[in-house]
DNA sequence: GTGGTCTAGACCACA
DNA sequence: GTGGTCTAGACCACG
């Protein structure tokens, strides 16, 4: 893994970055357990905390799951539903407007609001649909 | 603020659930600064790190969003009308795409990082082009 | 100008890099001067000091020169010496060097080590030349 | 250490040159840390932002590197004899990349930029491309 | 605890 | 008006 620690990219980002990739090009695979938080940490040279935290984005995103006493491992995302094809399509067109909205002149944090906005929106709704 | 070491749930949760409730209630408002990390630590007497957490986690919810070199303010949430036209089309195309990748199953988290990812890569891809 | 605040990238920096890109492109040239300190600073909605130390930076690599009480102005690099062909053609190659040493698994903190190093030495040598 | 902040010559510069001294000298060894920030500024007693500053001008001139969370410390020069063949040939490359930007003009401290900004772009694209 | 970044606002010398 | 220096104090990521 390829860390570097003088780049102002906070380290725990660039290793959650590099194990989100390794999960969607299927070097990580479902139901495979990820490197311990020690090993990482000692094969990185950084403190096992600057691990945690990044394993910790993750799980939150719900790209790992962790099971007491045996390792954090990578959900299985066709059991589950939601597919890595979806997400790169949802990446791609994500980029695509982006792109656009700047060629617009919209400042990136004005649309950083819309998305906020966007994204509450729909989780409400889709809640409401499902209850 | 009331915090219960002895409680099974997380310190720095306690923390968070507060502080939604004090900006859902108004007692915080938009535009205006949460204490400090350090006073408040200083006041509950934990580590500053535990509050640091719980204000990542509110940061995260797009709460309360931080200032280089000022502070942690409150979202202005009502400040948020889209005005320009590209503005509009710019959320309406977000709305769309979050809308298909959560009927996806793509998790809202999830979603998120997508959006950052493109949206670093997007403002870096655009300084990169600027003539 | 595009300034992304929330940004991992320090705002000086992010600054810094388009006016070289301005330079280098010739928006801005040779005798003419940047911008001043405080408009810029109103332009993007940033402290003063923050533009400041990226002017700081491009003084010191000799991109720009501050003439007193009038502004800084870009330094004329054909009276100068260096002209930015050689400086792109300088870049290509370094990237180039880089991306391989990268492959062959040397870490970034090793490459920097080595460029400095070879740094030293080639100036070192260019003066003992000169003298 | 001995300030004078009558002198002209700005503070920050007046400590940078003793910490030159003194690295030089010896007096402050290779893998050793420097007196902290605040420490210093409390001793002579200026601004930490001041000491800053000096620390910032000896940084960029490769005598000190900062690790993350410990401090800051002197760059050890011995330690550097390459290693590896593929250390070896990428030295050897950048020495003559080097002097060939040196003959054409280019400013030390530009050329440092001009690597700094390749390396990072071919951390981020390697990172990119990890399988 | 450490360094790094940023803000707010001050004063200076210069033109 | 310009840039350059400095102070006071904040937040941040990291160990």
């Amino acid at each position: 893994m390829l860390i570097d620690p003088k780049s102002p990219v906070p380290i725990y980002q660039q290793i959650a970055s590099q194990v989100r990739l390794r999960i969607a090009s299927g070097v990580y695979r479902p139901n495979e357990s990820l490197p311990s938080l020690r090993s990482l940490a000692a094969e990185i040279k950084v403190n096992p905390n600057t691990v945690q935290k990044a394993y910790d984005e993750l799980t939150r995103e719900g790209l790992v799951e962790s099971r007491r006493g045996s390792g954090l491992f990578v959900v299985d995302r066709a059991a589950a539903g939601a597919t890595t094809g979806d997400e790169k399509r949802c990446q791609r067109e994500l980029s695509e407007i982006i792109a656009n909205a700047l060629r617009a002149g919209v400042l990136p944090e004005r649309i950083r609001t819309l998305f906020r906005e966007a994204l509450d929106g729909e989780v409400a709704a889709s809640t409401r649909r499902a209850t």
